[in-house]
DNA sequence: TTGGGTTACCACGACC
DNA sequence: GGTCGTGGTAACCCAA
């Protein structure tokens, strides 16, 4: 796959693989990943202070997760149209 | 549904409940969530760069599994895993 | 968790767990997977089938992704309109 | 797009296209998709008794997946793993 | 024939 | 321990 008699100054090569390069992906997905995990910790903190502030949190999740999902269903009716009139070829 | 008794410039009370300060906590959530999204997609990014440089992202996905697990975690898992094999023949 | 002084007859205990129970489970959801996969190929045939039919196979799915989730937006309807009534305090 | 020739008592042409051939072909897709679905209820039910019975069902899925893995595969994935893994330091 | 994109399924982990 | 949402995996389709 590689070329395998290339110079590796830089690359330093593992049994055939760039191992900085790979090294260099996980990294960046680790520090991602963390990114990522401290959003879902804020979300979370956000919930927590809706709660002690008398919220139902469930509800809200609800409420989230309903407002997602409406643009999708929107586009469904218009999907379902255009599926019956190919359907029926045109 | 009714206006129960005074306007309030505000809080604006609906039901009983302060609709403002709950559409505040929802809307950061919904931007909180976005972000999320957004880093999510970030790594599948980067997973689609390491496996157009030729790596293998499943096995990339394994070494970060097995990097955020505690050491010993990890060998318990391992050492039930042999003896269940073990238990099935192998 | 398990009696692990109980007698074993019957059941061939390795290194502390029933093998002989395990083994069955493991065939059991093996039989059943085949099945599964058995019907799966069914399928596909159908979708061949009807590919040779001259019917649009991509179509064709979206059709059933759709009819089956009417019935869930029926509900979610509903759904909704509790949620914003309990959001309010109802 | 009109009925381009004749009436046709049984196979009800719409759009030139055979609908009640299309429908037929969707509602065998449809049965079959509910068989599947049903064993895959099965296998959940499984997974729960063994889980009841003290398992862990996470294993048992490692067990079932490599049982379904030709043997120089899975030898394969684990080389490269390893190869990974010391790529990154392991 | 194969690789990449897409989709649906399923398992896993987080949260309650 | 149960539920819910998210992510990973595997099937399938098309294009090259």
């Amino acid at each position: 796959m590689a070329d395998e008699s290339a110079a590796q100054a830089s690359s330093n090569d593992v049994g055939g693989i760039a191992a900085d390069q790979l090294r260099s992906f996980i990294e960046r997905i680790e520090r991602l990943e963390e990114e990522k995990a401290n959003i879902a910790s804020d979300i979370k903190d956000v919930y927590a202070e809706a709660k002690s502030s008398g919220f139902d949190t469930k509800i809200m999740r609800q409420i989230i997760r309903i407002r997602k999902m409406e643009p999708h269903e929107r586009a469904e009716q218009e999907e379902l149209l255009d599926l019956y009139l190919s359907a029926v070829g045109y």
